[in-house]
DNA sequence: ATCGCAGAACATGGATCCAATTTCAAGGGA
DNA sequence: TCCCTTGAAATTGGATCCATGTTCTGCGAT
């Protein structure tokens, strides 16, 4: 009977709440409430506690003492400075992932831009576009290397989120250029230029985003 | 009557911890119980949680469901890895740093590095040696960044530790050298030279400590 | 003697109640 | 009218008790 069986409750609301703040539902500057998040979940306090110090650790909230949490507000240099630290981490954490990915990974991973080349909602396109790029490290075995890189994107994700939203289709064509490109690299399992095309990728990507000063309050 | 008074239970259980785990005090790989820290620092153990949630996130220990926590055992392969975090992410956070550091901040550093010449046990000087290198990120403006440099020099510590014991008297007129070059390209604020020393620095170090094999299990 | 299994001891996870801090609104004074 | 103060409501932090899951020990069967 030791079956994973129910999932802990913590881990529940976790899960519930980080679905939540990477699509949007909760807005950064908010207050979340542990109160309202308990009875909206069927929980009680206490592993809404637990989940929101996870959910610290991985970057998507902070915890002011006595005040609560909530998702934080970056101003323009701040998300300038986490693209940076992308892309100088991201390409470290493919080197390590190349040669241990197997072509089910590969196919997966051109599975994955296929039906990014399909889509039109931005919301998938979002989620798609993450889980195309985390599955291209998911072969690095250095626990510490993923965990940060996941932080750098939940921490970035409001902003991706705004700038899809201001972005004409013609963004979409460079983005599926340059995962084309990295996915050949991959397949040739040249690691040197896949980490040039996922560093320009990445930079492009910092360079237009910074460039919308409508996405940020200062 | 809003003074900070007495400081929350559980960040004071924390702070313990976290000075209990960096002075080597808690072997990696035994169990950290969450009854016996809650006796031994006077709290109960609801603040216990709370505190090895955020020691979590600081990337000291790792907690397993059902199981408990303990400090995580590395192999040489991931403080490799860390080392090449290091690398990649303290430059950055160095030249973000620059700008904005203070004579006052450099006088810190100078007066840091000459008690790190004067000291002997190798305790005093893991702690001044972090000391000094975070002093000079301290002007980095970027939340995320910080947190993830001291992230980096958590996870390494225990290893750091048992390198300086392995490691002779001559490896440290290598480091005060070493320093002493970051501390004058700081003072001309030239941000070029002062990664290249960096780099230098971390590089150096990561490979003569991952050439001990006798500090790994594998 | 060794392996398997049951049951007790132990440790973590969760619920409820209470305390302490913060926030917000109303009232009083300059 | 504005600002400061005061107190009550709201919210987070902590303690105790109970539930659930894991680990270890010892008994029994092969």
């Amino acid at each position: 009977m030791s079956q994973p069986s129910a999932e802990a409750a913590s881990a529940r609301v976790a899960a519930a709440l980080r679905g939540e703040i990477l699509e949007g539902a909760i807005a950064p500057g908010t207050w979340i409430r542990q109160e309202e998040v308990a009875e909206r979940l069927g929980a009680s306090r206490l592993p809404v506690r637990e989940a929101l110090r996870m959910l610290t650790a991985e970057g998507l909230i902070t915890v002011e003492p006595n005040r609560g949490a909530r998702v934080p507000v970056l101003d323009r240099r701040e998300v300038e400075v986490l693209y940076r630290m992308r892309e100088r981490l991201e390409p470290l954490a493919l080197v390590e992932s190349i040669p241990h990915l197997t072509d089910a990974d590969l196919a997966h991973v051109r599975g994955l831009q296929a039906r990014i080349e399909d889509i039109d909602d931005i919301r998938d396109f979002l989620a798609l576009d993450r889980e195309f790029h985390l599955a291209t490290y998911s072969a690095c075995d250095i626990d510490h290397l993923q965990d940060m890189v996941v932080r750098l994107w939940n921490a970035t994700q409001h902003y991706r989120r705004a700038f899809m939203q201001v972005a004409g289709a013609q963004r979409r064509w460079v983005v599926n250029a340059e995962h084309n490109l990295l996915i050949d690299a991959l397949e040739r399992r040249d690691g040197v230029d896949a980490e040039r095309y996922l560093v320009g990728h990445i930079r492009r990507t910092r360079r237009e985003l910074v460039g919308h000063p409508e996405l940020f309050t200062d």
